[in-house]
DNA sequence: CCGTATCCATTCCGATACTG
DNA sequence: CAGTATCGGAATGGATACGG
């Protein structure tokens, strides 16, 4: 996960799957984002993961940033592994994988909604000026570089 | 990739990442997407894959639904591997961890734009409303089942 | 009970050589 | 060009033992 395990990609994606790509990574954030998981215990019930490796997973997810460790001041005898804004920013990944599985797997248990009004939420692609191109419209272009 | 990896996960990520979790998987579909890649030397020469991991993904990857091999008429001494839809609709996904590593990593090469108005896409929260919830207001409901 | 560390069998990956 | 075969090394999974 520390060393560049796609050597040569100039891409966004590939060094963002450099942190989150390993086995278990994207579901051990799903377990923290959306059901509030922050102890070790919760992590290993829900995921029938190998203990050692949780403990790989969580540990690379601190150094990258992802997740910090907090000692609670009432329980002081554990720690629990919180969310970082930068890990919280990865939800988009998690929805739209859900969103594709849904739509190609068959429908799983749970939709999204926004936590102040219940109003359900999806995830979708929008230009400036508030349309919704398909996906197929959706290209990649060089960025313009900025002339300083 | 057949078995299944994630035992006993009800979740539509989860089953997702069964079929894209693994390493390659998503920058093969990246190529294929972004770049318009279909041909197996193409893939090598631009992700430096080893040559039976690529020729594995691209079997699961035609397994899964997500490609799709065509032998072109002109020359049919060749196959290439087209995208379906199913594969297609895997671009928010894509999109999304560029998007992280953007924000998080630094900008990366390239933006994503509408083929047809040349307009910046980019890709968020939506409710049915019009609204764009952040994303810490986007929360997991288990989905009520249809009462038939 | 919480979490970590170690050992070992199995699977996966990567580099190279090879075939049509 | 498009793969397949092989083999050494790395990652993973599971059990178990260890420390607080």
């Amino acid at each position: 996960m520390l060393g560049k395990t796609y050597p040569g990609q100039d891409c966004s994606a590939a060094r963002a799957l450099e942190i989150v790509g390993e086995r278990w990574t994207l579901l051990i954030l799903r377990d923290a984002m959306f059901r509030g998981y922050v102890r070790y215990s919760q992590f290993t019930e829900s995921l029938g993961i190998a203990t050692n490796i949780l403990a790989r997973r969580l540990e690379g997810l601190v150094a990258a940033g992802l997740m910090e460790i907090r000692t609670p001041m009432s329980r002081s005898d554990h720690v629990e592994y919180h969310l970082t804004r930068k890990g919280l920013d990865l939800k988009p990944v998690i929805v739209a994988l859900t969103q594709w599985g849904d739509a190609w797997l068959g429908p799983g248990p749970v939709t999204f909604r926004d936590a102040a009004t219940g109003a359900e939420v999806s995830l979708g692609f929008q230009t400036a000026d508030g349309r919704a191109p398909e996906v197929g419209a959706v290209v990649a272009r060089r960025r313009t570089p900025p002339t300083i």
